[in-house]
DNA sequence: GCATACATGTAAATGGTTACATGATTGG
DNA sequence: CCAATCATGTAACCATTTACATGTATGC
Protein backbone atom coordinates (compact mmCIF):
# COMPACT_ATOMS: atom_id res chain seq x y z
CA UNK A 1 0.00 0.00 0.00
CA UNK A 2 2.70 2.83 1.10
CA UNK A 3 4.91 2.31 -1.60
CA UNK A 4 6.91 0.07 -3.18
CA UNK A 5 10.66 0.01 -1.20
CA UNK A 6 12.45 0.43 -4.50
CA UNK A 7 11.11 3.27 -6.16
CA UNK A 8 9.81 6.03 -3.50
CA UNK A 9 12.24 6.76 -1.05
CA UNK A 10 12.84 9.94 -1.01
CA UNK A 11 12.50 10.81 -4.74
CA UNK A 12 8.91 12.40 -4.36
CA UNK A 13 6.35 11.25 -7.25
CA UNK A 14 6.61 13.89 -9.66
CA UNK A 15 2.96 13.99 -9.16
CA UNK A 16 -0.17 14.13 -6.73
CA UNK A 17 -3.03 12.40 -6.41
CA UNK A 18 -6.17 14.74 -5.57
CA UNK A 19 -6.11 12.88 -2.09
CA UNK A 20 -2.64 13.62 -1.53
CA UNK A 21 -3.51 17.61 -3.25
CA UNK A 22 -6.52 17.91 -1.02
CA UNK A 23 -3.89 17.19 2.13
CA UNK A 24 -1.46 19.00 1.26
CA UNK A 25 -4.04 21.95 0.53
CA UNK A 26 -5.67 21.66 3.92
CA UNK A 27 -2.36 21.77 5.73
CA UNK A 28 -1.33 25.06 4.11
CA UNK A 29 -3.32 26.49 6.95
CA UNK A 30 -1.23 25.48 9.59
CA UNK A 31 -0.41 22.51 11.47
CA UNK A 32 -2.82 19.70 11.79
CA UNK A 33 -3.23 15.77 13.11
CA UNK A 34 -5.19 13.30 11.30
CA UNK A 35 -8.00 13.73 13.25
CA UNK A 36 -8.44 17.68 12.61
CA UNK A 37 -7.94 16.91 8.60
CA UNK A 38 -10.94 14.16 8.87
CA UNK A 39 -12.80 16.90 10.79
CA UNK A 40 -12.04 19.66 7.77
CA UNK A 41 -12.94 16.74 5.18
CA UNK A 42 -16.51 16.39 7.04
CA UNK A 43 -16.97 20.25 6.75
CA UNK A 44 -16.27 22.28 4.41
CA UNK A 45 -13.71 20.91 1.79
CA UNK A 46 -15.97 17.69 1.96
CA UNK A 47 -18.14 19.22 -1.00
CA UNK A 48 -15.45 18.92 -3.45
CA UNK A 49 -13.32 16.26 -1.68
CA UNK A 50 -14.27 13.82 0.87
CA UNK A 51 -11.87 10.91 1.46
CA UNK A 52 -12.58 8.09 4.03
CA UNK A 53 -10.55 8.45 7.50
CA UNK A 54 -8.27 5.56 6.90
CA UNK A 55 -7.08 6.92 3.65
CA UNK A 56 -6.47 10.28 5.39
CA UNK A 57 -4.48 8.04 8.23
CA UNK A 58 -2.46 6.46 5.06
CA UNK A 59 -1.53 9.16 2.77
CA UNK A 60 -0.11 11.47 5.70
CA UNK A 61 3.04 9.09 6.21
CA UNK A 62 3.26 8.40 2.54
CA UNK A 63 3.59 12.43 2.39
CA UNK A 64 6.51 12.94 5.25
CA UNK A 65 8.31 9.83 3.26
CA UNK A 66 8.16 12.16 0.25
CA UNK A 67 9.36 15.06 1.79
CA UNK A 68 6.13 17.45 1.25
CA UNK A 69 5.47 17.30 4.77
CA UNK A 70 6.41 17.02 8.44
CA UNK A 71 5.78 15.34 11.68
CA UNK A 72 6.27 15.95 15.26
CA UNK A 73 4.45 13.78 17.75
CA UNK A 74 2.75 15.71 20.85
CA UNK A 75 2.40 14.18 24.11
CA UNK A 76 -0.96 15.10 25.64
CA UNK A 77 -1.65 14.47 29.30
CA UNK A 78 -5.75 14.72 29.05
CA UNK A 79 -6.02 13.45 25.50
CA UNK A 80 -4.55 10.72 23.29
CA UNK A 81 -1.14 11.69 22.10
CA UNK A 82 -1.29 12.81 18.50
CA UNK A 83 0.92 13.68 15.38
CA UNK A 84 0.94 16.97 14.12
CA UNK A 85 1.39 17.43 10.38
CA UNK A 86 3.05 20.73 8.71
CA UNK A 87 3.82 21.29 5.25
CA UNK A 88 7.02 21.78 3.97
CA UNK A 89 8.73 24.22 1.55
CA UNK A 90 8.59 21.33 -0.95
CA UNK A 91 5.63 20.32 0.14
CA UNK A 92 4.08 24.22 -1.01
CA UNK A 93 5.95 23.53 -4.14
CA UNK A 94 4.48 20.66 -5.26
CA UNK A 95 0.65 21.55 -4.38
CA UNK A 96 1.15 24.78 -5.76
CA UNK A 97 2.38 22.78 -9.28
CA UNK A 98 -0.87 20.63 -9.01
CA UNK A 99 -2.99 23.66 -8.15
CA UNK A 100 -2.00 25.54 -11.28
CA UNK A 101 -1.63 22.38 -14.01
CA UNK A 102 -5.29 22.19 -15.92
CA UNK A 103 -7.50 19.47 -13.62
CA UNK A 104 -8.41 16.60 -15.44
CA UNK A 105 -11.63 16.30 -16.01
CA UNK A 106 -14.14 14.11 -13.95
CA UNK A 107 -15.30 10.79 -15.53
CA UNK A 108 -18.72 10.69 -15.42
CA UNK A 109 -20.69 8.28 -13.32
CA UNK A 110 -23.60 8.59 -12.34
CA UNK A 111 -25.39 5.72 -10.94
CA UNK A 112 -28.83 8.00 -11.47
CA UNK A 113 -28.58 8.53 -14.72
CA UNK A 114 -27.83 5.45 -15.81
CA UNK A 115 -30.96 3.91 -14.38
CA UNK A 116 -32.32 7.13 -16.31
CA UNK A 117 -30.54 5.80 -19.36
CA UNK A 118 -32.22 2.02 -19.11
CA UNK A 119 -35.48 3.83 -17.87
CA UNK A 120 -37.27 1.44 -20.61
CA UNK A 121 -36.22 -1.28 -18.68
CA UNK A 122 -38.46 -0.53 -15.47
CA UNK A 123 -41.54 0.31 -14.30
CA UNK A 124 -43.14 3.74 -15.33
CA UNK A 125 -43.85 4.09 -11.44
CA UNK A 126 -40.56 3.80 -10.44
CA UNK A 127 -39.02 5.46 -13.47
CA UNK A 128 -40.95 8.57 -12.10
CA UNK A 129 -40.41 8.02 -8.56
CA UNK A 130 -36.66 8.43 -9.28
CA UNK A 131 -36.96 11.69 -11.18
CA UNK A 132 -39.17 12.75 -7.92
CA UNK A 133 -36.77 11.51 -5.61
CA UNK A 134 -33.81 13.64 -7.78
CA UNK A 135 -35.76 16.91 -7.78
CA UNK A 136 -36.23 16.56 -3.99
CA UNK A 137 -32.71 15.44 -3.47
CA UNK A 138 -31.42 18.66 -5.53
CA UNK A 139 -33.94 21.00 -3.46
CA UNK A 140 -32.70 19.90 -0.15
CA UNK A 141 -29.00 20.78 -1.64
CA UNK A 142 -30.13 23.78 -2.60
CA UNK A 143 -31.59 24.51 0.81
CA UNK A 144 -27.96 23.60 2.38
CA UNK A 145 -26.14 25.07 0.59
CA UNK A 146 -27.90 28.70 0.56
CA UNK A 147 -27.98 27.53 4.02
CA UNK A 148 -24.19 27.77 4.07
CA UNK A 149 -23.74 30.53 2.05
CA UNK A 150 -25.69 33.06 4.36
CA UNK A 151 -22.68 32.18 6.76
CA UNK A 152 -20.00 32.85 4.65
CA UNK A 153 -21.06 35.01 1.84
CA UNK A 154 -18.66 38.27 2.28
CA UNK A 155 -16.61 36.51 4.55
CA UNK A 156 -13.18 37.53 2.69
CA UNK A 157 -11.38 33.91 3.98
CA UNK A 158 -13.98 32.21 2.80
CA UNK A 159 -13.60 33.79 -0.70
CA UNK A 160 -12.33 30.80 -2.40
CA UNK A 161 -15.02 28.21 -0.90
CA UNK A 162 -17.42 30.50 -1.96
CA UNK A 163 -16.81 30.28 -5.50
CA UNK A 164 -17.01 26.01 -5.37
CA UNK A 165 -20.19 26.76 -3.30
CA UNK A 166 -22.01 28.62 -6.06
CA UNK A 167 -20.70 26.21 -8.29
CA UNK A 168 -23.04 23.88 -6.55
CA UNK A 169 -25.62 26.23 -6.27
CA UNK A 170 -25.65 26.45 -10.03
CA UNK A 171 -25.53 22.86 -10.29
CA UNK A 172 -28.34 22.35 -7.82
CA UNK A 173 -30.78 24.67 -9.91
CA UNK A 174 -29.93 23.09 -12.91
CA UNK A 175 -30.92 19.88 -11.80
CA UNK A 176 -34.16 20.90 -10.22
CA UNK A 177 -34.93 22.75 -13.49
CA UNK A 178 -34.29 19.31 -15.39
CA UNK A 179 -36.29 17.20 -13.02
CA UNK A 180 -39.53 19.59 -13.54
CA UNK A 181 -39.05 19.32 -17.20
CA UNK A 182 -38.80 16.00 -17.61
CA UNK A 183 -41.51 15.03 -15.01
CA UNK A 184 -43.74 17.33 -17.38
CA UNK A 185 -42.99 15.13 -20.33
CA UNK A 186 -43.36 11.98 -18.85
CA UNK A 187 -46.88 12.84 -17.56
CA UNK A 188 -47.64 14.78 -21.22
CA UNK A 189 -46.60 11.40 -22.77
CA UNK A 190 -48.41 8.86 -20.36
CA UNK A 191 -51.35 11.31 -21.30
CA UNK A 192 -51.55 10.10 -25.00
CA UNK A 193 -50.14 6.25 -24.88
CA UNK A 194 -48.96 5.44 -28.35
CA UNK A 195 -46.07 2.58 -27.68
CA UNK A 196 -44.42 0.62 -24.62
CA UNK A 197 -40.65 0.79 -24.61
CA UNK B 1 -10.65 -10.93 -8.05
CA UNK B 2 -13.18 -12.67 -9.18
CA UNK B 3 -15.33 -13.96 -6.52
CA UNK B 4 -14.47 -16.00 -3.06
CA UNK B 5 -15.05 -19.51 -3.78
CA UNK B 6 -16.84 -19.59 -0.64
CA UNK B 7 -19.06 -17.10 -0.72
CA UNK B 8 -20.58 -16.72 -4.38
CA UNK B 9 -20.46 -20.16 -6.69
CA UNK B 10 -24.42 -19.73 -8.07
CA UNK B 11 -26.29 -17.86 -5.26
CA UNK B 12 -25.54 -14.25 -6.88
CA UNK B 13 -24.62 -11.29 -4.95
CA UNK B 14 -28.02 -9.99 -4.32
CA UNK B 15 -26.95 -6.67 -5.33
CA UNK B 16 -25.48 -5.13 -8.65
CA UNK B 17 -22.35 -3.21 -8.82
CA UNK B 18 -23.04 -0.03 -11.36
CA UNK B 19 -20.88 -1.72 -14.04
CA UNK B 20 -22.53 -5.10 -13.27
CA UNK B 21 -25.93 -3.34 -14.16
CA UNK B 22 -24.62 -1.10 -16.95
CA UNK B 23 -23.54 -4.06 -18.70
CA UNK B 24 -26.85 -6.17 -17.85
CA UNK B 25 -28.70 -3.38 -19.42
CA UNK B 26 -26.82 -2.62 -22.47
CA UNK B 27 -27.26 -6.84 -22.65
CA UNK B 28 -31.52 -6.22 -22.48
CA UNK B 29 -30.97 -5.19 -26.08
CA UNK B 30 -29.86 -8.36 -27.43
CA UNK B 31 -26.68 -10.65 -27.51
CA UNK B 32 -23.52 -9.17 -27.49
CA UNK B 33 -19.87 -10.01 -27.52
CA UNK B 34 -17.35 -7.90 -24.88
CA UNK B 35 -16.28 -6.20 -28.28
CA UNK B 36 -19.61 -5.07 -28.60
CA UNK B 37 -20.54 -3.97 -25.25
CA UNK B 38 -17.07 -1.57 -25.15
CA UNK B 39 -17.64 -0.39 -28.49
CA UNK B 40 -21.51 0.65 -26.74
CA UNK B 41 -19.40 2.04 -24.06
CA UNK B 42 -17.49 4.46 -26.15
CA UNK B 43 -20.64 5.77 -27.72
CA UNK B 44 -23.99 6.54 -26.28
CA UNK B 45 -23.88 5.29 -22.74
CA UNK B 46 -20.33 6.41 -22.69
CA UNK B 47 -21.57 9.72 -20.79
CA UNK B 48 -23.38 7.88 -18.25
CA UNK B 49 -20.94 5.29 -17.47
CA UNK B 50 -17.85 4.01 -19.48
CA UNK B 51 -15.86 1.26 -17.99
CA UNK B 52 -12.53 0.04 -19.26
CA UNK B 53 -12.75 -2.78 -21.26
CA UNK B 54 -10.39 -4.60 -19.16
CA UNK B 55 -13.24 -4.57 -16.76
CA UNK B 56 -16.03 -5.41 -18.91
CA UNK B 57 -14.21 -8.77 -19.87
CA UNK B 58 -13.59 -9.28 -16.32
CA UNK B 59 -17.48 -8.62 -15.70
CA UNK B 60 -18.81 -10.74 -18.04
CA UNK B 61 -17.71 -14.38 -16.66
CA UNK B 62 -18.92 -13.01 -13.17
CA UNK B 63 -21.99 -12.47 -14.48
CA UNK B 64 -22.42 -15.51 -16.03
CA UNK B 65 -21.16 -17.70 -13.00
CA UNK B 66 -23.98 -15.76 -10.71
CA UNK B 67 -26.40 -17.16 -13.64
CA UNK B 68 -27.54 -13.54 -14.74
CA UNK B 69 -26.36 -14.00 -18.42
CA UNK B 70 -25.76 -17.01 -20.33
CA UNK B 71 -22.43 -17.59 -22.75
CA UNK B 72 -22.03 -19.50 -26.23
CA UNK B 73 -19.52 -18.93 -28.46
CA UNK B 74 -19.45 -18.23 -31.60
CA UNK B 75 -16.47 -19.55 -34.72
CA UNK B 76 -15.77 -17.26 -36.66
CA UNK B 77 -14.16 -17.85 -39.90
CA UNK B 78 -12.56 -14.54 -41.36
CA UNK B 79 -12.81 -12.67 -37.96
CA UNK B 80 -11.59 -13.90 -34.57
CA UNK B 81 -13.88 -16.38 -32.94
CA UNK B 82 -16.30 -14.78 -30.07
CA UNK B 83 -18.23 -15.27 -26.83
CA UNK B 84 -21.99 -13.98 -27.11
CA UNK B 85 -23.24 -13.40 -24.34
CA UNK B 86 -27.33 -13.25 -23.60
CA UNK B 87 -29.24 -11.75 -20.47
CA UNK B 88 -31.04 -14.80 -18.81
CA UNK B 89 -34.57 -14.20 -16.72
CA UNK B 90 -32.55 -14.02 -13.47
CA UNK B 91 -30.29 -11.22 -14.93
CA UNK B 92 -33.28 -9.23 -16.31
CA UNK B 93 -34.84 -9.67 -12.63
CA UNK B 94 -31.83 -8.52 -11.48
CA UNK B 95 -31.26 -5.70 -13.51
CA UNK B 96 -34.99 -4.44 -12.97
CA UNK B 97 -34.03 -4.47 -9.31
CA UNK B 98 -31.16 -2.32 -9.50
CA UNK B 99 -32.58 0.12 -11.95
CA UNK B 100 -35.93 0.73 -9.28
CA UNK B 101 -33.90 0.73 -6.71
CA UNK B 102 -33.07 4.31 -5.36
CA UNK B 103 -29.75 5.44 -6.24
CA UNK B 104 -27.28 5.88 -4.30
CA UNK B 105 -26.06 9.66 -4.78
CA UNK B 106 -22.16 9.60 -6.58
CA UNK B 107 -19.56 11.54 -3.94
CA UNK B 108 -18.60 14.47 -4.62
CA UNK B 109 -14.90 14.32 -6.35
CA UNK B 110 -14.10 17.04 -8.76
CA UNK B 111 -10.67 17.94 -8.76
CA UNK B 112 -11.67 21.06 -10.79
CA UNK B 113 -13.54 22.32 -7.67
CA UNK B 114 -10.47 21.29 -5.40
CA UNK B 115 -8.56 23.65 -7.20
CA UNK B 116 -10.73 26.31 -6.99
CA UNK B 117 -11.30 25.75 -3.82
CA UNK B 118 -7.26 26.16 -2.32
CA UNK B 119 -7.27 29.36 -5.43
CA UNK B 120 -5.26 31.24 -2.96
CA UNK B 121 -2.53 28.76 -2.65
CA UNK B 122 -2.13 29.62 -6.48
CA UNK B 123 -1.11 32.34 -8.76
CA UNK B 124 -4.02 34.44 -9.60
CA UNK B 125 -3.35 34.17 -13.11
CA UNK B 126 -3.45 30.37 -13.00
CA UNK B 127 -6.41 30.36 -11.48
CA UNK B 128 -8.11 32.64 -13.83
CA UNK B 129 -6.53 30.53 -16.85
CA UNK B 130 -8.36 27.67 -14.98
CA UNK B 131 -12.31 29.15 -14.98
CA UNK B 132 -11.57 29.84 -18.78
CA UNK B 133 -10.93 26.62 -19.50
CA UNK B 134 -13.60 25.25 -17.67
CA UNK B 135 -15.70 27.73 -19.85
CA UNK B 136 -14.27 26.60 -22.85
CA UNK B 137 -14.98 22.98 -21.56
CA UNK B 138 -18.50 22.97 -20.83
CA UNK B 139 -18.82 25.15 -24.31
CA UNK B 140 -17.31 22.51 -26.14
CA UNK B 141 -19.33 19.64 -24.32
CA UNK B 142 -22.43 22.10 -24.88
CA UNK B 143 -21.92 22.05 -28.85
CA UNK B 144 -20.73 17.79 -28.70
CA UNK B 145 -24.16 17.13 -26.94
CA UNK B 146 -26.29 19.84 -28.63
CA UNK B 147 -25.06 17.92 -32.05
CA UNK B 148 -26.12 14.39 -30.50
CA UNK B 149 -29.50 16.20 -29.61
CA UNK B 150 -29.77 17.01 -32.99
CA UNK B 151 -29.52 13.48 -34.15
CA UNK B 152 -31.64 11.85 -31.88
CA UNK B 153 -34.28 14.12 -31.00
CA UNK B 154 -37.51 12.61 -31.55
CA UNK B 155 -36.39 9.00 -32.31
CA UNK B 156 -38.35 6.95 -30.55
CA UNK B 157 -35.44 4.20 -29.25
CA UNK B 158 -34.09 7.37 -27.72
CA UNK B 159 -36.34 8.35 -25.57
CA UNK B 160 -34.24 7.79 -22.32
CA UNK B 161 -31.24 8.50 -23.81
CA UNK B 162 -32.15 12.02 -24.23
CA UNK B 163 -33.34 12.54 -21.19
CA UNK B 164 -29.82 11.81 -19.73
CA UNK B 165 -28.91 14.14 -22.52
CA UNK B 166 -30.64 17.14 -21.40
CA UNK B 167 -29.42 16.37 -17.98
CA UNK B 168 -25.97 16.81 -19.70
CA UNK B 169 -27.08 19.97 -21.41
CA UNK B 170 -28.58 21.75 -18.31
CA UNK B 171 -25.29 20.52 -16.30
CA UNK B 172 -23.20 22.25 -19.30
CA UNK B 173 -25.17 25.26 -19.32
CA UNK B 174 -24.84 25.78 -15.99
CA UNK B 175 -20.82 25.62 -15.87
CA UNK B 176 -20.68 27.97 -18.53
CA UNK B 177 -23.27 30.48 -16.36
CA UNK B 178 -20.96 29.82 -13.41
CA UNK B 179 -17.76 30.78 -15.79
CA UNK B 180 -18.92 33.96 -16.60
CA UNK B 181 -19.95 34.96 -13.51
CA UNK B 182 -16.92 34.28 -11.47
CA UNK B 183 -14.69 35.42 -14.31
CA UNK B 184 -15.95 38.91 -14.14
CA UNK B 185 -15.70 38.65 -9.83
CA UNK B 186 -12.16 37.71 -10.40
CA UNK B 187 -12.17 40.82 -12.83
CA UNK B 188 -13.95 43.08 -10.74
CA UNK B 189 -11.92 42.34 -7.43
CA UNK B 190 -8.23 42.70 -8.91
CA UNK B 191 -8.83 45.73 -10.04
CA UNK B 192 -9.60 46.93 -6.65
CA UNK B 193 -7.05 45.21 -5.05
CA UNK B 194 -7.03 45.13 -0.46
CA UNK B 195 -5.33 42.01 0.50
CA UNK B 196 -4.11 39.17 -0.53
CA UNK B 197 -4.86 35.87 0.23
C1' DG C 1 -23.22 5.63 34.15
C1' DC C 2 -23.22 6.32 29.13
C1' DA C 3 -22.48 8.58 24.95
C1' DT C 4 -19.50 11.33 22.62
C1' DA C 5 -15.17 13.38 21.39
C1' DC C 6 -10.44 12.53 21.09
C1' DA C 7 -6.86 9.90 18.58
C1' DT C 8 -4.61 6.47 15.39
C1' DG C 9 -4.44 3.10 12.81
C1' DT C 10 -4.74 -2.12 10.40
C1' DA C 11 -6.82 -5.59 7.35
C1' DA C 12 -9.36 -7.04 3.71
C1' DA C 13 -11.90 -6.36 -0.08
C1' DT C 14 -13.74 -3.74 -4.08
C1' DG C 15 -13.57 -1.35 -8.17
C1' DG C 16 -11.21 0.39 -11.37
C1' DT C 17 -7.10 1.85 -14.51
C1' DT C 18 -3.05 1.31 -17.64
C1' DA C 19 -0.22 -1.26 -20.15
C1' DC C 20 0.83 -5.35 -22.36
C1' DA C 21 0.15 -9.61 -25.33
C1' DT C 22 -1.59 -11.89 -29.40
C1' DG C 23 -2.98 -12.50 -33.97
C1' DA C 24 -6.00 -12.59 -38.18
C1' DT C 25 -8.32 -9.67 -41.83
C1' DT C 26 -9.64 -5.85 -44.39
C1' DG C 27 -9.16 -1.48 -46.85
C1' DG C 28 -6.56 2.18 -48.58
C1' DC D 1 2.73 -2.37 -46.89
C1' DC D 2 0.54 -0.13 -43.18
C1' DA D 3 -3.11 1.14 -40.30
C1' DA D 4 -7.32 0.02 -38.47
C1' DT D 5 -10.81 -3.25 -36.99
C1' DC D 6 -11.98 -7.41 -34.96
C1' DA D 7 -11.47 -10.10 -30.67
C1' DT D 8 -10.11 -11.50 -25.90
C1' DG D 9 -7.84 -11.27 -22.24
C1' DT D 10 -3.81 -11.00 -18.22
C1' DA D 11 -0.85 -8.56 -14.87
C1' DA D 12 0.16 -5.11 -12.06
C1' DC D 13 -1.07 -1.42 -9.76
C1' DC D 14 -3.74 2.39 -7.49
C1' DA D 15 -7.28 4.57 -4.91
C1' DT D 16 -10.68 3.94 -1.92
C1' DT D 17 -14.09 1.84 1.22
C1' DT D 18 -15.76 -0.83 5.21
C1' DA D 19 -15.12 -2.84 9.22
C1' DC D 20 -12.43 -3.67 13.05
C1' DA D 21 -9.39 -2.57 17.10
C1' DT D 22 -8.14 0.16 21.15
C1' DG D 23 -8.36 3.18 24.88
C1' DT D 24 -8.89 7.76 27.68
C1' DA D 25 -11.54 11.84 29.11
C1' DT D 26 -15.18 14.86 29.21
C1' DG D 27 -19.89 16.32 29.62
C1' DC D 28 -24.63 15.36 30.51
Amino acid sequence: MQNSPEKTKCDAPSTLSSTEAAVLGLLSRGERSGYDLNKLAEGGVGYVWAPAKSQIYAVLPRLVASGYASARSLRQKRRPDKQLYRLTAKGRRALRAWLEAPAEEPVARNPFLLKVFFGGQMDRVALVAHIERERLEAKAELAELREIEREIAGREESFYGYLTLRYGLAQARARIRWADEVSRELEARDRQPKRAS
